[in-house]
Formats: C-alpha cells, sequence, structure tokens
DNA sequence: TATGAATGAGCTTTCATTCAT
DNA sequence: AATGAATGAAAGCTCATTCAT
C-alpha cells in the first residue's frame, strides 16, 4: 500500500474552500489520532482526501499546522459540549452523579479526541503552548462542579472537603482511563473496559464513586461506617 | 546537537555485551517514551549510547525489535515491584489504602513507562500483540487487591461489592491519569498535578476514594450513611 | 567516478515528465544490464541521470519496481522487433535462412537485453512472474516459424520434422549463446565470438545449420546423404 | 528470516580444516550459483554452513577470493569430466553424436555450473581474469573434436568443413541455452525444456543438429540433398 | 586453529516541503 | 483558487570486513 503520491494523481477538482478545508481536517483529525503527531503522514491523509497533498499546504502551511487545527477543533468540540451541561435543577447528589454521568458519555463518544489529548501529553503538550486559540480555554465542567458542590456543602449532604478540580480530575481519570488504556488493560487483564454490555456497569460505577466519596467524612478520623 | 553518527564520532569500544545491549535499552526507553516508537530516532538512540547505530541492529535487529524489547523490560519492571508488596499483615481497610498508595508511588516513579503504555495504547497495543513474553503477563496487583477485597467482605469492613480487577483500574486510572495527563490538564486547569507540594494530597485522596467507596453501601438504594 | 548524488549535483530540473521517466529507464537498462539486479545500484543510476535519486521513487516506487519496467521494456522491444519480420515471399529455405539471420542480427544489437535475460534467468525469472504486462507476451516470432515449416513441408523442401517452438530454441540458443556467454568462451578458447571480422561467419553458420537440418532426413535412418 | 548474525550465535566447533573448506565451499558453490556474486551474501553463506562467518575469512581471505575458489572448482569438475571422454572407438558419425551427448549430460547435470557460468558473464569475466589458475584452463573437449572431425573428414563422411573450436560452440549453445535460459524461455513460450519427458528429444535433437550439418555440403551452393 | 564482538561505509527508502505555473 | 512536478534531507537498514583474544 505505497503512499508517496507519483505522477499522475488525478483528483477529483473542486470549487468549495470550506468543504475542502473541513474535508481535510476531518481525514486529518482521524489520522493524527490513530498514528499520533510523527506517526501521521502528509501523504497518507492526502490520500484519504478528495484533494492533493498540495492543498494541505495551501490550507493550513504544513503538517504541525494542520495538527494544531486539529487540535484547536478537537477541544473546541469538547467546550461546546460542556457548556451545554444544566444540572442546576438537580439536587447535588444527582446533580454531581449527572456530571460524571455527562462526563463519561462524552468520553465515551469522542474516542479521536482520547487519543489526540494521550499523543499530546506524550510530546508534553508542545503544540498546545503554540496555540494562541488553546491558550485561552475555558472550561466549563469545573465552573458547574463548583456550582454544584456548593450547593452541597450548604445542604450538608456533602461531608467531604474537596476542590472542583480534584473533583474533576477524579472524574476525568476514570472515563479517560477507561478509553485510553483499553488496549494494554485488555491485553494484561482479558478484559475490554469498553464492552458495550460492561457500558452501564463502569457508567455507574464512576457516579458511585464519586457520591460516595462526597457524602463520606473528610479528613482522617473515619466515624462509624 | 549533532544527530548523525557520522566519521568523527568516535565511541568507546567495549567487549561487554550485556552491558552494551543495557546501555542501548535504557536510552531506547527513554527516546521511546519520550518521542513513542514513530517518533524516536535509531540514530539520536545510538548517539545517547556508548556504541554506535550498528551495534542496534546487531543486538536488536531493528528499530521495532528494540520497540518490543524495551516494551517488554518496562512491563517486567512494573511486575516485579508487584510482586514485592505485601500487605497481608494489616487490616483490611489499611491494606487496601496501602496498595493504592504503592500503586500512586509505583507510577510516579515510572513516568518513562506511563508515556511507553500511553504510546502503546495510542497504536492499539500492536506491539504488545507482536511480543511473546507479553502475552503472559501475570499481574499481581489484581490477586493482592482480591485478597484484601476477601478478608474485607468477611471482615464486614467493606460493604460496597467490587471487582477485584474493577478496583484495580478505579485506582490505575487515578495514578495513571495524574501522571499521563499532567501537561494538557496543567495547561487547561493551570494545576500542575506532579507538583511535589500537591504529591501527598493526591497520595491520601486516592486512598480515601477507595476506601470510602468500599466502606459504603453498595447497590443503588443508600442507607443510613 | 562519484556516486552518492550527494549536495553539490546540481541536476538540470525540468517539467517533461515522460521524458524525466524514460531519461531514468535508459539509465537503468544499461546499469541492470551491466551489473545485475543486486548489483545495480540506484545511486548509480541517478548519477547517470538528469534527474536525482528521488525522482526514481517518484516515477517508479522502488529498486525493485524500476528494474521490473526495465524488464517490460526491454521485452516489449523485442516483441516489436520480432513484429517486423516479413518471411512470406520468399521460398521456404530462404525464408527460414532469414528469419534466423534476422534473430542473429536482433541479439547482435541487443547485448543489453542478452545480460538482462541472462540475469533474470539466475533468479528463476522471478521478476518475470511478478510483472502483469510479462505474463501476457506473445511470441511473433515462433508463428513466422511455424509459417515457414508448413510450406517447407508442404512443398517437399524440408523433410525433417520438428516443432516451431523447437526451431526457434535451436536458432536462439546459438545466437543467445554468442552474446551471453563471449566472455567465458573468449577466455577459455582464446576466441571472441564477437569479433567484427568473424561476423558474417557466424551470420552465415547458423543459416546454414538450420537448413542443412531442417532439409535432412527426419528420425534415425539417415538416408544416402 | 534475518540472516544478520546478532551475539550469541553458537556453532558447532570442529576441528578438521578440510571439512570445514570443503563445507564452506559447497555452500558457497550454491549461493553463488543461485544469485550472483554480488546477490549471493556473506551471512547467508555462513548461516548454511557448520562453522561461522568468521572461518569464512580465515580459510578464504574475503567474499570475492571464495567466489574465485568457486569459480576454480567449477571449472576443474568440467575440466575433469571432460578428460574422462573417450570415443576413439566409435566411427566418426557416432563419435560426434556421442561426443554431442556427453556434452548435454554434463550440462544438465551441472545446474549450478551453467549459473556460474551466466553470472560470470554477465560481469565480462572479470573475475577469472583474476584467477591465476583458472588462465591456464585447457579444454579437452576441443581436442577431442578435433580428432574425430580429422578423421570424419579422412573418412568423407563429414563434408561441411568447420572449426572444431566452431563446432564446440554450436553444440554447447544449445546444452547450455536449455539449461540457462529454462525459465525466461517457460514463461513465454509455456514450454519447459528441463521437462524429463523431454530429456532425450532434446538429446537426439543435438545429435541430429551436429550430424546433419557435418555430413551436409559445405558453402554456399547447397547441392542436390 | 579458532572465534565472539564490533564496525565503517554505503544502501534503499521515506518524509515534509517547495517550485513554477 | 488551485495544481502537477520536483526535491533536499534524513531515516532505517545492510554489507563485507576487522578487532582482540
Amino acid at each position: 500500500m505505497t503512499t508517496m503520491s507519483g505522477p499522475g494523481t488525478v483528483p477529483a477538482r473542486q470549487r468549495d474552500p470550506e468543504r475542502t478545508r473541513q474535508d481535510i481536517l476531518d481525514v486529518a483529525v482521524k489520522e493524527f489520532a490513530a498514528r499520533g503527531y510523527s506517526g501521521a503522514r502528509v501523504d497518507e491523509i492526502a490520500a484519504k482526501t478528495r484533494t492533493t497533498k498540495r492543498m494541505i499546504y495551501y490550507y493550513f502551511g504544513g503538517k504541525e499546522q494542520l495538527y494544531i487545527a486539529v487540535l484547536e477543533h478537537a477541544y473546541s468540540v469538547a467546550r461546546d459540549a460542556e457548556r451545554r451541561i444544566d444540572v442546576d435543577l438537580l439536587d447535588p447528589v444527582a446533580a454531581i452523579r449527572r456530571l460524571a454521568e455527562l462526563t463519561f458519555d462524552h468520553h465515551e463518544s469522542h474516542p479521536d479526541f482520547i487519543k489526540i489529548v494521550a499523543g499530546e501529553n506524550i510530546n508534553n503538550a508542545e503544540f498546545i503552548a503554540k496555540s494562541k486559540a488553546l491558550a485561552e480555554l475555558n472550561t466549563p465542567a469545573v465552573s458547574v462542579a463548583a456550582r454544584i458542590l456548593e450547593r452541597g456543602y450548604a445542604s450538608g449532604v456533602f461531608r467531604r472537603r474537596v476542590d472542583a478540580v480534584d473533583l474533576h480530575m477524579m472524574v476525568s481519570a476514570f472515563c479517560y482511563f477507561r478509553m485510553s488504556n483499553r488496549h494494554t488493560f485488555g491485553a494484561i487483564f482479558g478484559r475490554d473496559m469498553l464492552d458495550p454490555g460492561r457500558r452501564d456497569h463502569y457508567r455507574a460505577m464512576i457516579g458511585e464513586l464519586i457520591t460516595s466519596y462526597l457524602t463520606g467524612d473528610s479528613g482522617a478520623a473515619p466515624a462509624f461506617s
């Protein structure tokens, strides 16, 4: 399966700039997710596109810029999803459980995003640092969590003191790990964490993990439980 | 930063095969961890070695085989650490907390391993599949967890029913995520999860998270807790 | 004799794909003929070309594909020459002699082709097997020979029964051997089979060899000759 | 199937120099025959040997010297076979036919020799030129042919004047071509010249070809034959 | 007589990128 | 707005050979 575009490649010419750009971006997301930045090939991305390799340079400037565009796209999708979260009408326990479940669902439905984030971390997020757009990421999920915590402490249902960012981290860790480490975990423990039959089991689990933590005692001295 | 081992580089000739092999392996672990499989360069690995690039092919056969050797090495180190765990004398709650803390410590002290695992998952653990040695990985940590759980249910301190593998997953998720996602998490939330000043905080957190979960009720209907 | 197309080599840039391709092919024919498949060097071929090594990969994909292109080219040239043979107006004896001479001439004027065929046979024609184009080679020479034989048997001038393919083989063997084994034969017998002064001698010889065979008796019992 | 001998290759040590030498030579004959000089690999030859690559250098000095030893060996075997020819008691026609058949048989039973000769010719017999031993090759077959011709002309059975070397060439061409070009000929004409079922057919054919030539008229004007 | 370890040089191939219209 | 042709630089890998005992 040689990818190097020799002479004579005849792509379907088109005249819709925005569509061409989006086409490239969609393919790039998948390729960068599947192979990482250095593993992805400009030739391969081009081959899976309606246009040619030349257009990638025309629209994005180069591999790195295309990757950053992918990154920005991926994060903006995630942020938009978080903005749609609305749990203010639920009681704190139900709300925090709902937040955990939405986080769970979002991870589950964005496997490419997970891989891209994993790749970014391998190279120390150096590309995120290069992106102006990504520098000003706000994170709705944490504010949502903060509001729920406030209500929970006020009503007394939450007894363990925890920072909203830490709470978000605990939830994310669980949801992310299940997606990110599916293959090594599966290879070692013979258990596919993404088995659809186990989905609800894990979805409930993160809710219980987090609510049992919050409603339990804080501090070192466990009570009579 | 010269990379090509061209003429002029004078490697110290040696006659210690095992040392030469280990030298290459040690450097390779760091390079593959830092840049992933496709990002790592055989030239670069060789340059950081006492020997030459040629020796990598002499001892390992190629980039891929070297990578697999790195993988096998990394996993065998992890497995050996798990084998040394001994928490049988502690009461179940203390034991499970201790297990979580050891897992935490092991993750913290093996950042290269984390990155290699992350990279492996990006390419769907295809290299692990190619390794005969890795196919027969046993995982002491889970048996340890299983024994603790058994004792905990027997004595009644653990009330929530959970599978040992799932327990291990919850703990691992937390410990792994903190290491693996340090950079993106830090960029977005402005919080360095590896800040030494926060280390004990997080170390205690995973213990509490897991013990509050186990000692809480199981099932959907929360009792009087 | 510089081989590596290193920096400093300034190739004449051109925009004529077909010419570039042909240029590479022409050089490759000579190199593969002179050194065989494994003895030929992509660097050396490139150096003798108007373009660079990179273009060989751009146009042909690799050393092996280039070699197969050379093979296809060489055989198509030979086939085209055979197609131009027209001896239908000559009497059978003159016609078969003429066919032998044309075969002789064609071998003489295509020394590269002879070497390439010799090389192919050393590796059991495995590259020919890989070529789709070569799989469907038709061979006009044999049909021509068959028609001559038919006429010769009909008129009674040919008395020895022989298969057209075998006839072609006898002629080819002589013409090919003279070209292919020039060097070892010369070294051992001190006679250069390609000495221009002997050319007509050998050219006549194959004609006589073949006509004396055909006009002689067939079978084991020699007549009055 | 990697051949590069990495560390740890443990060959069976032996103490029989002559046998070791012969072992290497035998393997080398096959490898050089199968792949030509540049296609053969010292590593591969060593791997198929009872000893190690190092011994090739120890006994022969290098790839080239090994190849020349192979060449000398191959030619000395051929020469020895020719020396055993004895056809003096047969009448000239039977004798020349017998000589042709022995030549045929010798080619048939030495396929490796054929390939080595073919390879030598591709590189213009430059290695033969380097060998002192091969410079002084005498060729019994031609003297045998010369003696037969003499008797044939004396008795009048041979009417066509031909030089002994040319006669040998005609016979060799047929016998050699059948072996050397088996694969390309087979690919193009769909006929395996080495098919055992056709062996006697071809063996008789060269005898008839050559006797019909010798017993026919010489010169340009064919008589009543 | 024998050998395990090591290696310089060069080979084929790949990659992101730019030229020139 | 779009593109076919071309490419420098470097990557992974292989080869015959020598080192050092």
